[in-house]
RNA sequence: GGGCGGAUAGCUCAGGUGGUAGAGCAUCGCCCUUACAAGGCGAGGGUCACAGGUUCAAAUCCUGUUCCGCCUACCA
């Protein structure tokens, strides 16, 4: 039984377990070479593969491969990020099976719960990335929780702290009821709801009308402390400095001027409730207001929400509002949209607070972080991303890293029990250094996890360390990802890489698309239109899925996943599989690798244009054109190669030809077919590295090999001309056949018109003249012969007639005539305005007019003979 | 409110520095031609969103408009 068709899987599992065996991924500084380094934009140990990493891990596993062919000393650094929130989540739900909260088991088991996961299902998504090919350096992998990398966050935090850039006190952050942990601003997505404008009395305390004020948020009410008005607002000057009575607390407030109130918005009149709104904090600092917090950690009212204590927040919004109605106090309600934080694990509305939380101080990390960008030290691409970048750098703030959960490094800062002081320390003190007292307790919160994130271009080389891979691979070449993540981890990785290291993390940041669904939404759990790359990787194979990616990852552009995009690629690593049968059927040991110093001119021609997809290849891997360079693999393989060269040189290979001829071809058989494999070792390793080994001859792992370079002295432009010429007669003997409906069973022969040394390179190659134009004969005719009987074409200057007489349907070949003139005078007329046109010819550069000059010239001589062939036909018209 | 991106063939999209519009899929013919029907050969199909401008020349550069996305912002 013959195969018939390319079977991935075997292929698959096969080579990455040679790759592995060999040693092939795992760098060593020691080895020579320039070297290339990439740090794995860490999934999350919670996570699986989706489209997104299929996407990110695919373009980088191109470019190392690439560097490594290359010569260059090449690592990739795979690993996993602890995700603090979201892998807490996943436990706690886990234990909520079984009846357990966390408090009730208490920190110590918790963690040790959540390390236990993380050893049985953390390692999902890496085995994952093996199935893409992924040529991680496995001996590397790090976690963000591991002893090095957490030994590098307590270092990082100490030295930051001792700098003044982390600071502890007591802000608004933006709070999540539901995790029980502050979160930082960008962990808060946005979505606009609808609510409603709530106009509420505030009456004077000694009687009067008082003041309204507008809010969305009822509840709040219960904690406010102030009113405040623009000091410019003249409805109120007089009022200000007044008392008001704070409605269902009668509680006396200060009616109060701050600059912060917006005269236009509401009745501008703003409520003040420092506890539970960043603005209102700020002015309640400015003027020492008393902060009452009525919302409490779960998103329940506070006692001091008085009689509404216990109660929901959103339940609380409802009876206050329907409290203040009673008491006619609510003077207007209207329809609002508005713009409500959600927490970015679990939707939850967030509740801003006030509350005691570490900072990063993010300015004077920001502003190296900014110059780096703008120097070019390192380069964002593509470069519109820059902008983004530098906008969100340039109006920075402050970055809340501590965390209220337990997975995740515990802050390492101790508080003293008897004397309160506060030491940061990367290991534990013993006593204080202040008091002397034994009794120290470690802070309880943990830090962000994006913290650890910051590090990881460097943790994982080794830093604090001086190690060898931190020499040699520090600063990484590039890094890969998607632009969701530009200010949450490359913005920040860029600030810390520069604060603990001097340089910047990266040479060049890749930002790319994302991957949608075939309508072009985005792919999400809760729509149900995730495409799991796992199950197309089953159906179409590892190869053809990294096509696909690379195919479509046009710079700047979300990529559409479709089963038919997929297929068509699949069909395309089918054509290659099937070129290299016949390749196997024509070669064997015996094959020279060597090419011959004279070659027929078919070589030639495919040398020298492999020599130019060579190039486009390689410019578009360096340019991060990775579509650019996957289309020219494709055209070339599919189009040139296996289209053209391989039909033209089978006559050469027939046993009827001459033997050192069938050598000669033999040999640029074998030299392109393993030249196109090396090409496409970073996109499609498994396929080419199969197609390699099944080859004649062993010579190692094809990943291993050097990546072509391209042989300026092999172009032959001549050739390529020539070669265009003869494959432009070929197609004009088809179209002829078709159009005019004759069966390719049907032979026919082919007359060339022309003069003899016009005709001379196509008579030198007549038998593939006669073999892909079906053509039993060739002729060379004087351009005195007239066509009587046939159809004809006109190919630059030549004319290929069809003697067709008795066959041709005259109608038919007068009506192609005509179009191809029609066709063909369209052009004339463009050509010939923009000729005359003086201006033009005053200012358009000198190739430029004479190309067009040649041009009208071709047209008018290929329109005077299609002219004189079409009178001819015409006279047989019925 | 700011910022960014998109609008090109029926569909999905390419088209760095302006110089005769391309691909894949789909469509329509004809072919089981000994690597490949997951294939071969041929064909049809586009005032490059709209309006101005710069230029000898604009899909490409500039301005404005209209629709789509996305990101960002403390307007209660």
């Amino acid at each position: 039984m013959k195969e018939k068709a390319y079977d991935p899987k075997a292929a698959e599992e096969r080579w990455y377990a040679a790759w592995l065996e060999a040693g092939a991924f795992h760098a060593d500084p020691a080895r020579p070479g320039e070297p290339y380094s990439i740090v794995i934009p860490p999934p999350n140990v919670t996570g699986s593969l989706h489209m997104g990493h299929a996407l990110n891990i695919t373009l980088q596993d191109v470019l190392l491969r690439y560097a490594r062919m290359n010569g260059r000393n090449a690592l990739w650094v795979p690993g996993t990020d602890h995700a603090g929130i979201a892998t807490q989540n996943v436990v706690e739900r886990e234990l909520r099976g079984e009846g357990v909260s966390r408090q009730e088991l208490g920190r110590d088991a918790f963690v040790a719960r959540v390390w236990k996961w993380k050893e049985q299902s953390g390692g999902t998504i890496l085995r994952q990335l093996k199935r893409l090919g992924a040529a991680c350096d496995w001996d590397r992998e790090r976690f963000t929780m591991d002893d090095g990398l957490s030994r590098a966050v307590r270092e990082a935090f100490v030295r930051l702290y001792r700098k003044g850039l982390i600071y502890r006190g007591r802000y608004i952050i933006n709070w999540c009821p539901r995790c029980h942990t502050a979160l930082s601003d960008l962990e808060v997505s946005y979505a606009e709801e609808k609510g409603a404008l709530w106009y509420i009395r505030y009456p004077g305390q000694s009687g009067g009308q008082g003041v309204v004020v507008a809010t969305t948020r009822p509840e709040t009410m219960l904690g406010d402390t102030a009113v405040a008005v623009n000091p410019k607002d003249e409805r109120y000057a007089e009022r200000v400095g007044t008392t008001l009575r704070l409605p269902l607390m009668n509680r006396p407030i200060p009616l109060l001027a701050d600059a912060m109130v917006d005269r236009e918005f509401g009745t501008g009149a703003v409520k003040i409730t420092p506890a539970h709104d960043v603005n209102d904090f700020e002015v309640a600092r400015r003027h020492e207001l008393p902060s009452v917090r009525v919302i409490d950690e779960s998103g329940r009212m506070t006692a001091d929400a008085g009689v509404f204590a216990g109660l929901d927040r959103f339940a609380c919004r409802d009876a206050v509002v329907a409290k203040l109605k009673e008491e006619g106090l609510l003077v207007r309600e209207e329809p609002y949209l508005h713009n409500v934080g959600h927490c970015y694990r679990c939707g939850t509305a967030v509740e801003p607070s006030e509350s005691m939380q570490w900072f990063v101080k993010a300015k004077p990390l920001a502003e190296p972080a900014i110059r780096a960008v703008r120097g070019g030290e390192t380069r964002i691409i593509p470069s519109q991303w820059e902008k983004t970048y530098f906008e969100w750098m340039e109006n920075i703030r402050d970055w809340c890293i501590s965390r209220q959960i337990w997975w995740g490094h515990r802050i390492p800062a101790f508080h003293c029990r008897s004397c309160g002081k506060t030491m940061v320390e990367p290991d534990p003190p013993s006593k204080c250094a202040a008091c002397g007292a034994e009794e120290i307790l470690q802070e309880e919160d943990v830090l962000d996890t994006w913290f650890s994130s910051a590090l990881w271009p460097f943790s994982t080389l080794g830093w604090p360390e001086n190690t060898a891979d931190l020499e040699r691979y520090y600063p990484t070449s590039v890094l890969v990802t998607g632009f969701d993540i530009l200010f949450f981890w490359v913005a920040r990785m860029m600030m810390m890489g520069i604060e603990f290291t001097g340089k910047a993390p990266f040479r060049d940041v890749v930002i790319h698309a994302l991957v949608r669904d075939a309508r072009g939404e985005k792919m999400s759990k809760t729509r149900g239109n995730v495409i799991d790359p796992l199950e197309v990787i089953d159906r179409f194979g590892t190869d053809a899925f990294r096509f696909t990616l690379v195919a479509l990852a046009a710079q700047g552009r979300d990529i559409r996943m479709s089963d038919d995009r997929v297929e068509g690629y699949r069909n395309f690593m089918n054509k290659l599989y099937q070129a290299g049968r016949f390749v196997r059927m024509h070669v064997d040991e015996e094959t020279p690798r060597k090419l011959p110093g004279e070659l027929p001119v078919v070589d030639r021609w495919i040398l020298s244009r492999l020599q130019r997809v060579i190039d486009e290849v390689r410019g578009g891997i360096e340019e991060y054109r990775f579509n650019e360079a996957g289309s020219a693999y494709y055209q070339f393989v599919w189009h040139e190669f296996c289209d053209w060269y391989l039909e033209m040189i089978k006559p050469a290979l027939l046993p009827s030809a001459g033997e050192e001829e069938r050598k000669a071809q033999r040999a640029t058989l074998l030299h392109v077919y393993e030249t196109l494999l090396a090409l496409g070792q970073p996109f499609i390793p498994f396929l080419t590295e199969e197609l390699w080994h099944a080859l004649p001859g062993g010579r190692g792992l094809l990943y291993d090999r050097p990546y072509p370079v391209a042989d300026a002295a092999v172009n032959d432009v001549n050739v390529e001309e020539d070669m265009a010429h003869l494959m432009e007669v070929i197609r004009a003997v088809r179209n002829i056949r078709s159009e005019l409906n004759i069966p390719p069973a049907k032979k026919v022969e082919v007359r060339l018109k022309g003069e003899a040394e016009e005709i001379a390179f196509l008579r030198d190659h007549e038998e593939i003249l006669r073999r892909l134009a079906r053509a039993e004969a060739v002729a060379y005719v004087d351009p005195d012969y007239i066509p009587v009987q046939d159809a004809t074409a006109v190919v630059n200057d030549i004319e290929v007639c069809l003697p067709l007489s008795g066959l041709i349907d005259f109608d038919q070949e007068s009506r192609r005539l005509k179009k191809e003139i029609e066709k063909g005078n369209a052009e004339r007329v463009r050509v010939a305005g923009r000729l005359a046109n003086e201006k033009f010819m005053a200012n358009a550069p000198q190739d430029i007019v004479d190309a067009l000059r040649e041009r009208e010239a071709a047209l008018e001589q290929k329109l005077a003979k299609l002219g004189k062939n079409h009178e001819l036909v015409s006279r047989y018209l019925s």
